[in-house]
This record gives C-alpha cells, sequence and structure tokens, in this order.
DNA sequence: CATGAATGAGCCTTCATTCAT
DNA sequence: CATGAATGAAGGCTCATTCAT
C-alpha cells in the first residue's frame, strides 16, 4: 500500500545537517502511519518500523525519545495533512452549501479509504487506543469537526439546510463516514467513486432542509 | 459423573453443582465485560479479570480454555442479549415504520451507552481486534443489522422511507449510532433521554421520504 | 494400543472393600502404563490419566500420593511383570544355552516392543527421567539383567559361550536390545517374528565362544 | 562438567562486531549443550541457560527466535562436530576394518561420555523429544550412521567381516554404544581407555565373520 | 470416596526502553 | 549518529497439588 507521505514539516531548515535531520524524522513519519494503517497500534512495535526504514530501534530514539511521541508526531503531521485538504476544499466558495459539503465528504472519504487509511482508525477507535493518546486525538477530531461545521453553518444561515442539533448532526456525518472502511471493499477502481458519491447523498440527507 | 443411586433419591447435588459452575461462568462474564469496557481489548489481561474476581489466573482456565474462548463467550453473550432486546422491540408491530425506528435507535444507544459499553467497541471497532475475533463477530454484526434492515424495508415498502441505497444507508445509520460513545458525555441523568431522542431525529431523515 | 494389564496385585484381598480398591488400583496402573506408552513420561499429565478412568485429577490421590507415586508404582509393577515373564522363559532348563538365550530375547524384544512399549523407554532412557526415578529403576535393571546374566553364565560354563567381559557383554545386549523401538517399523505382523530372529541371531554373536 | 566447545562457526568473522557476536552464539550453544546435559532437554529452561550465561532469558532472544531454534542449532552442532571427528577417523585408511572399526568405536564412546554427554540422549532417547526435534535429529542419526556403514561394507567385502543383517547389525552397535553413559562409571581417569577397549572388542564380535 | 474448585510456581515469548561503543 | 546488546516487566498458558463439600 503506498501512502503519500506524511509529516508537515515545511520550515526551511537552516542547513544541511538539520535539512537531513527533517527528511528522516519525514521518513520515520511516514514508515510510521504505513505499519499503523496496516496493522493498527496494537499490532505496531518500533521493531517493524525500524526494519522498513533499514534502521535499527535504538535509532529511532535518536528522533523520538518514545514510541508515544512518534506515534502523536505521526497522528498530528497526517490529521493536519487531512484537515489542510479539507480546509482548501472548503475554502473554495463556489457552489451551493450542498455542494461544498459533498466535495468535504468525498475528500474525507478518499483520505480514510485511499490516502491514510489510519486515520480511520484513529478518527473510529480511539476508545482503543490507551490512555495518552486519546487527549491529543481529541483535539486534532475538532479542528477536523471544525471545517465541516463552518460549510453547515453557511447551509443553515442561507436556508439550504435545517438541522435538529447542529453538534449531534456532525458527530452522526463523522460516525457514519469513518465507518465506511469497516464495511467497504472495492473490487473495481470505478468502485470508489460511486460509493463516494452514494455515500455522500445519503448523509447530505442528514442536513438538507426539508420542507414544511 | 453420575453414578446409579440404588435409593429412589434424585441426585440434586449435580443440579446444584452445576447452577454453582453457571453462576460463576456468569460472573465471569461480567467481570470480563466490564474490564473490556473499561480498558479495550488490547489493555485487558486476564490478571486484572481475575483480580476482579478474587481469583487467580489459573483459575479461569477451569472456566474457558483460552483468553480468546473467553472474550468470544463474552462477546456472544452480550451481543446476544442487544440482539434480543432490539428483536423484541422491532416485534412490537405497533405505530409507524418511523416510529418503531426509532425506538430501535434509542434501544440501541441504551445499550451500547449504559448496557453493555463494551458492545460499542465491538461494533464500531472490529479493525483494531486480532484475525480470530473478526469473522465471529462479523457475525454478530449481520444478526443485529438484520433487525434495522427489516423495520427499514417496511417503511420503504408502505412508503413511509425512501433511500438511494439500502444497505449504504444502514451503513451510514450504524456507523453514527456506535460512534455516540466516543462524543457523548452526559452531565445529568435527563441528558440520555434526550440525546437519544435527539440522534433518532437526526438518523430518521437518512431514511423519510421526500416530497417530489 | 492395548496393552495387557499391568500391575502385580495377587495377594487375595481381605473384603470386598479391598478388593474394589485393589481393582481400581490395578485400572490406574494400567491407564497409566498406556498413556506412559503412548506419550512419554514427560508428555504424560494427570489429567489425561484421569480421563482414560473417567476420574478426575483428585481421585488419583486417593490411591498414589504423587505422580511420581503413581508413576514408580506403575514402573515396578511392569518391571516385575516383564521380569517375572523372562524368568518363566529361563527357568526352562531345555535347550542348548544358545537357544535358552534366544528365548529370552525374543520375549524381551515381544515386550517392550508388543506388550508394554513403555517399557522400552524405561530401560532405554533412564537419562531423561527425572532424577527421583532413576535410582528405582536401577534396581529394576538389574533384577531383569539377572536373568540374562544366569542363562549366559550357564553357557560360559559349559563351554557353549565365552565373552571378554560379562558384565561389559550384558550391557551391550541390553542397549542393543532396548534401542530396538527406536528404528524397528513393522509393516505386516509377521515382520516381528523375522525381526525378532535376525536381532536375536545377531546378539547371540556377542557371546558365542569363538575357536582359537 | 566440562564441556568441549560446540559449535562449528569457522568462517572469520568479517568485523570485531560479527566476531563477538559470533563469540556470543558460540558460548550460548555450549551453556546449552550443558544444561542439555546435564538435565535432559525436559528440564532445561532457558532460563538455567540464560543464568549461566550471566544474561536474561530475554537476551537469549536477540541470538535465536525460539527456544526450539536454540536447541536445534546445539544439536546440530554437536552433531556435526561429532560426525566430523568420526569422518576423519575413517578417512585413515591405514589397518585392518576390524582396527578401523575399533578405532571409530572408541572415538564415539569418548564423543558421547567425556565430550559431549548430551549427544547419547539425543542418539539414544528421540523418542522422549517433541516432535519438532525428532525429524531434524533423525537426519543426524543417519549421517552419523553413515560412517560406521562404509567400513563395515568394506569389512564385509574383503571377507574380514560377516553379518547376518547388515541393518540390523548396526543398529545393534548404534544401541548398544550409546547405552553405555547409562551404566557406566568411572571412578579412575585411566577407566575410560579399558572401557573403550573392552566395549569395542566386545561388539566387534557382531561383525567378525565367523569360520565355517 | 469422589469431585469441582482453586492455586502457586514455572515456562516461553514479546516489547519498549536504556546504554556503551 | 547509529547500533548491537541487554533487560525488566508483562502476558498467556500448563500442571501437580490441596481442600472443602
Amino acid at each position: 500500500m503506498a501512502l503519500t507521505t506524511v509529516d508537515g514539516l515545511s520550515s526551511e531548515p537552516t542547513n544541511r545537517v538539520a535539512r537531513r535531520r527533517n527528511q528522516k524524522v519525514h521518513d520515520i513519519l511516514n514508515a510510521t502511519a504505513n505499519v499503523l494503517a496496516e496493522r493498527g497500534y496494537h499490532e505496531t512495535s518500533l521493531d517493524e518500523i525500524a526494519e522498513r526504514l533499514d534502521l535499527t530501534k535504538a535509532s529511532l530514539y535518536h528522533y523520538f525519545p518514545s514510541k508515544e511521541a512518534l506515534v502523536t508526531a505521526c497522528l498530528e503531521s497526517v490529521g493536519k495533512l487531512v484537515t489542510e485538504r479539507l480546509a482548501e476544499t472548503a475554502a473554495n466558495r463556489k457552489g451551493s452549501a450542498s455542494e461544498r459539503l459533498t466535495a468535504l465528504i468525498v475528500v474525507q472519504l478518499d483520505s480514510i479509504i485511499r490516502e491514510h487509511p489510519q486515520m480511520a482508525r484513529l478518527f473510529l477507535q480511539p476508545l482503543d487506543w490507551p490512555e495518552p493518546y486519546r487527549e491529543r486525538t481529541k483535539l486534532l477530531r475538532q479542528q477536523h469537526d471544525e471545517v465541516f461545521r463552518t460549510v453547515i453553518r453557511e447551509g443553515v444561515a442561507n436556508g439550504e439546510f435545517g438541522v435538529i442539533d447542529e453538534a449531534v448532526a456532525v458527530h452522526c456525518l463523522h460516525g457514519a463516514m469513518n465507518y465506511v472502511p469497516v464495511w467497504f471493499r472495492p473490487t473495481r477502481k470505478k468502485d470508489y467513486e460511486e460509493m463516494y458519491m452514494t455515500v455522500a447523498a445519503s448523509l447530505l440527507r442528514l442536513f438538507r432542509s426539508t420542507p414544511a
């Protein structure tokens, strides 16, 4: 499974040494994301991450002080990426709220199914992660939520959407979207797009205003 | 092993012994469910289960041949309970499909939030469980799904409901419902009922037929 | 694998209770011998012995105070049986020493291969048994040896046999005989008799006096 | 009990790290061989091996992935050593077949009694080892056998030896030789050599051709 | 007598973490 | 920087043995 890169490192390194280090950190986060996606948190061992990088376990400790720090950094980096991609989509103000929400849903589904499968685990299954991670991932989820909330509020404001309880509706949207990887098994490449649209159309009904 | 009794006295002791054993099995499954709910599968150790029962780890092996067997029995026992409760609710044919689906959602939410918090993990998070459990829990989820599907089909048949894709809609319903424990934090007892109704009302929109 | 009975209990029990107990002890020793023969000492658990008797592990402790006592009793009982059978054979004074030694070898081979396979383990592999057994089995081996020694001495006395060192020759005989179960794999029933005779003929060469 | 070294590592290590590792592996195999020889397979625990090396059990897993792998490596390394020593002896074509077979027997006895007592267990007692080992040790025994067979065949070819059944005779030879550690208890150093010669002389009678 | 229950000690194995080189 | 080595803590499982009923 080829995943896109994962960390958000961007600030230009001051010198070659720092650049090298940043590159390495980037590689490590990438490998971590892959293992996390394939095996799930509890089956992820430092040994496996190190092996994929042709490194030793001990070397990982030069870049991250603990497994927790490594995994947290990985989650935050992936989370940031996904949220940014969503934010870009939301920033395009063209089209109706429905169209824009549909676009967000499609982006989210593509993220957690094809780009960053580990995120589905993160969003969906925080209960199964060890305590230390829960607080941190909560923040990630909130930022992520915010993007959806904005579009939904605009839809409500212009009468296109109508919800009983905004917070609840957003949570339901979230639960439904992140549950997709559990049941979706594509056989053809085309299946992805079809499923994205079907799911989006279904979920839009949570928000569309109903005629009096 | 029953010895042939010479006198006419029926052998009650065997019965009492069996009852005792059943009680103990029941207690063990209960303790297991609790630990599972509190810690999640991967943090659940036989030692902790045993400790809560004032037993040693080894004693658990008198009742279950392995951790896998114990957890599986626990899941199936709770799963059966939940599904039965749902089935009872569905069996009550009074009211519209909407009313009955609402009732199902409320029962399900109450089950996974108050009665059997460990079930949320089961329904929501199969990806993070070790391989041997996935197949078995899949069956449980399917039986569970079936109850909802039946009511939804009836709603569709009588024109009350209209869906784009039944399977997708049911999956979305499930994802949304089982995600509730992740975000819901009640402060007052009354909160539960309110939330149940709000969530149910929101999710019904996934199914209600929209006017042409 | 059906083995013949194993203990040497014979002294007439004084009453019915004692007779019952003796019968039970007899059964237990038999079952133990079977499990020992099939699994070897280290794979033999009290649970398996008990199961074959439709008893519980705890019940075995009514008859033997420990696993060690049970196994020891079993070994001694089987050992006695085998030695007695050998002694009977040796007691028949007809024939040359060669003929009589051949008969002993055949009896011994039949004992450890068909009748009491567990004995082969005992005679051959005392090194792998826990310390407490070694001393006790040593005595058994000596008694067993004695039967062979007697016939061999007679052969030496009448000039039929000639050995360099009697003790060494007897040990060699023993090692060779008890090693047979390791390499012998019969395909037809007839194979047994053929092998017995071939082995006996080969081993007799250890003793037959050589012409000057 | 002091044993000679045990592994066959010879290819010069490329660097100091590799050399260190090889040395450690060598030490571990040695310690394993010692414990195996003293306690037998079933009483051999990783803890005891580790303790003799001033290591923890976990450290052993840096060198061998399992107990089975460790023991197997140990057996193969010792087996190779013994077989090589025998092969060297057999390669010396000087002398009659009798003389050469005598030399082989002496080497074998010295190997299993003084050099590698654990080997006696291996050759003698495969029945008591867990299944996974049996196949592997079978091969070792066959290679080992082959050396003896070659010399015996030569003796037969030149009329010096005459056997009823070659395979049976070789098996008897093996059984007798490997049984020696069970009964031999030396009191003086000189005893070893005396016993070697006595046993060899006795066993040669299994093969020497008898005058018509 | 017989048994179900309970246990303590022991075993193999895994893994995040530390440290000297 | 990188690594091989080492480890402590923990986990699942087995089994001979004890004991109250």
